[in-house]
RNA sequence: GGCCCCUUCGUCUAGCGGUCUAGGACUCCGGGUUCUCAGUCCGGCAAUCGCGGGUUCGAAUCCCGCAGGGGUCACCA
């Protein structure tokens, strides 16, 4: 059997991991197996499209590198891919169904469904249309009246790749609407006509369709098509409680991770591990080993909490993972506006200098600014720190003195810089925690920096004894 | 409320009848790594497996109840 996989959004937003999980998963599934990954847009509902969300899902999942094999922009035998231009096709099937005593037109007001639900109400009934049935019906008029599939209840347990067997009784099977008064169809007709005639062979979706697949059920049987593969992932919950992520609780635009510096691997590898694990320890996948070893058997069945320390982890990990050459690449976008005026070569160093310190690369400007302009003397680095605030002034100045005597002499290359410094930590018979720590504070006013010897080194010699001699006449 | 589903350290999870006095990872806490931060290494805290009954020689693992949580009951997807 060919695998062919679709994300099926609809426009109405940005995309945030929930979202992005799910086509995470489907286009896995379809990359291992060597099958097809699709996407398609279900835009049924012209109240809720929100302007420009197509683009925004489309570049969301460009940039994740989540490539689909045909699309709206890309076309392909399966195409259209906007339900939205795919009207003809579901009103084919629409006449199908009512030729075949499977759909009617739906006569009844809103008031008059409203009364129904009320009346069952009171009587403490559930509510099902098909117990409302009108004896008689009238002409399906396209685009006046709703059309409704007529459902021929059963009780339904069928398999779900991830939830296992499911089932449910003949009470979740009711007339649905297949296609709207406005005459576009509603989800659960369109995706089921659209997964048939794209012969995709796996729907991965989430949860909130499992309570309607007997009707999805019950509708294949009626049109005699064999229904895909399922697969259901639970939802990804929100950083606190149990409720389901989603915008309103501040999930994030998967496209914020992105900008602040998260590297797409570690983000997919982070989306995939939640739910999901290989059965063994390893935490860490790049992408070729989540395609290599995704399976939707292992997606665990209960909801997973979305924990962004976690993620922060895994980002700093996949830092640390990454080759010279990548580390240039991906860091380029971060720098800050003084680097400008560095050359590439002396970036690269920068950045080895840092990489181990990375947790994802928006912290690049905080992390490097002293390699690159001269900051304001910040006096409470040396009153913050317990050792240095414990000497008086002179001391630390004789001890930048002497620091700024020896350094003159220096090349500035790592081998004599570390010989220095050592040597210095004799002469003066102080302890590395207290002059190297006023060396490095007057060189970087940072609270924290890569190691003395190193750090000078890129400082340059120019620079770094200027610093020293600020520090000094600051004293 | 009806129906469906879920329930192992704070979090992500391993586990599919005995190897579990429940393993790994994140977080947190100690210690090493000639300064800071990070990393790294070593060590530690942390789940009596939601609760209660069974079945079995033996249950986190099977069965039944209960509780809690989630989903769904739209001319939304």
């Amino acid at each position: 059997m060919t695998v062919k996989t679709r994300f099926a959004p609809s426009p109405t937003g940005y995309m945030h991991v929930g979202g992005i999980r799910t086509a995470l998963f489907a286009w896995l599934v379809a990359r291992q197996n060597n099958g097809r990954f699709i996407l398609r847009i279900e835009d049924t509902d012209k109240n809720r499209q929100v302007e420009g969300s197509i683009e925004h899902i489309i570049q969301s999942l460009k940039v994740l590198g989540l490539n689909y094999d045909a699309g709206p922009d890309k076309p392909g035998p399966e195409g259209p891919f906007k339900q939205s231009e795919r009207l003809n096709i579901y009103h084919e099937w629409a006449k199908k169904l009512i030729s075949s005593g499977r759909a009617y037109a739906d006569p009844y007001s809103k008031e008059e469904l409203d009364a129904f639900r009320k009346q069952d109400d009171a009587n403490h009934h559930p509510f099902l249309y098909r117990n409302h049935r009108p004896e008689i019906t009238p002409n399906w008029e396209y685009q006046v009246l709703p059309l409704r599939f007529k459902a021929e209840p059963k009780a339904y347990s069928w398999h779900d790749v991830i939830m296992g067997d499911l089932s449910a009784g003949e009470e979740a099977v009711d007339d649905f609407i297949l296609i709207k008064s406005d005459g576009y169809p509603t989800y659960n007709f369109a995706h089921i006509i659209d997964d048939y005639e794209m012969q995709i062979s796996h729907i991965i979706r989430g949860q909130e369709f499992i309570a309607s697949t007997p009707n999805y059920l019950n509708l294949y049987e009626a049109l005699g098509f064999a229904p895909p593969i399922l697969a259901t992932p639970p939802p990804v919950l929100g950083p606190s409680g149990n409720k389901k992520l989603s915008k309103r609780d501040g999930a994030k635009d998967i496209l914020e991770y992105i900008n602040e510096g998260y590297l797409v691997p570690a983000l997919l590898n982070f989306i995939a591990s939640l739910g999901w694990n290989d059965g063994t320890t390893k935490e860490l996948f790049s992408v070729d080993e989540l395609i290599q070893s995704f399976s939707l058997e292992r997606v665990g069945k209960s909801g997973a909490r979305f924990d962004e320390r976690r993620l922060l982890w895994m980002d700093g990990a996949h830092i640390r993972n990454l080759t010279p050459d990548d580390l240039d690449a991906m860091a380029k976008p971060f720098w800050p506006p003084e680097a400008k005026d560095y050359d590439q070569a002396y970036l690269h160093k920068v950045l080895l200098l840092v990489q181990e310190r990375l947790k994802y690369f928006g912290e690049i400007p905080e992390l490097t600014r002293f390699f690159f302009s001269d900051l304001e003397l910040n006096p409470e680095l040396i009153s913050a720190n317990s050792k240095l605030s414990a000497l008086d002034k002179s001391q630390l100045k004789g001890l930048l003195e002497q620091a700024q005597a020896s350094l003159e002499q220096s090349d500035f290359s790592l081998t004599d810089l570390s010989f220095r410094l050592n040597s210095l930590l004799e002469a003066t018979a102080q302890p590395a925690g207290i002059l190297f720590s006023l060396i490095r504070i007057a060189t970087t006013q940072a609270p924290a920096s890569p190691p003395l010897a190193e750090s000078l080194e890129l400082i340059g010699k120019e620079r770094s004894l200027a610093r020293l001699k600020q520090q000094i006449d600051a004293l």
